[in-house]
DNA sequence: CTTGACTCTGTACCGCGGTACAGGGTCTAC
DNA sequence: GTAGACCCTGTACCGCGGTACAGAGTCAAG
């Protein structure tokens, strides 16, 4: 297969693809006479396991390494589930983080209901505050 | 205020201000002859405010609005609150993006309770045949 | 009057995951 | 044999929010 069609099969761009051989993703392809890449059948199936452990939330690196532990034994299982273990235990992190920046955002769109003081937006003036002492999300 | 000083109070880096500066965020300073920039007051209590609106998830363009509408009239306060009422929005819209993730990876760890079959970890052989027909996140 | 801490400008670089463009060569169907 | 689609390399650029460095000037305390 040329590079175009291992592309449009994969649902990538090209430079896609020679991105992810730069960073050691893809194996170096076969070359014809031209310096065509010539790809085997298998390229494909690995570029759409590098987007579906993106979807999941991986990095590239890391959807290199569980294409690492793919290709190793029974024993890499392990290895494999601890790597998704961890990145569960990022998400959270994460879903907490953007959880508390929502609660206190709406704690303070909350401060609207009450009428402007003094010709003083309630909800900028709280920021305002609470960027003196951290009232809010004292992180 | 030298520019250390305001740095120092603020709580960041020197060249975070210039940034901000550049970045229009923060109005330029008056300078001494030595071309030393001098701040009022008032710039510590900004770049907190911009610190602030950042730990809120807003981004330093939206902090310049939000900093816009301080300074303005008590109609500010509206398009201020449509403004964190659609950060909100979008935070609920990551936070269920990660939570899908989230939620997708736990599955897939769960495939490992099954044991290896034919010395094939289920958890990667998951995470390829996703990669086929997106079983878990066809989105 | 010197020393060390501070500040100035301009520019380049970081991670991340690509995308775009220039300036060429190649392949294939008509 | 040629037009148009494809491919090659190298390099630069995107957004985001800064950080780092070079090379120079300045300020204040001792």
């Amino acid at each position: 297969m040329r590079t175009g069609e291992v592309a449009a099969e994969a649902g990538v761009n090209v430079q896609t693809l020679r991105y992810y051989e730069r960073r050691g993703l893809l194996p170096e392809p076969a070359r014809r006479e031209s310096g065509y890449r010539v790809y085997g059948p298998d390229a494909v199936r690995r570029v759409r396991f590098i987007k579906r452990a993106q979807e999941l939330g991986f990095a590239l690196s890391e959807a290199d390494t569980l294409l690492v532990l793919a290709a190793g034994g029974p024993d890499s299982c392990d290895a494999a589930r601890g790597l998704a273990e961890e990145k569960i235990r990022e998400l959270d992190r994460r879903i907490a983080d953007l959880q508390a920046m929502r609660d206190s955002l709406l704690r303070l769109v909350e401060t609207c209901a009450r009428p402007p003081r003094e010709r003083e937006c309630p909800l900028l003036h709280a920021i305002d505050e609470g960027a003196s002492d951290g009232v809010v999300d004292a992180a």
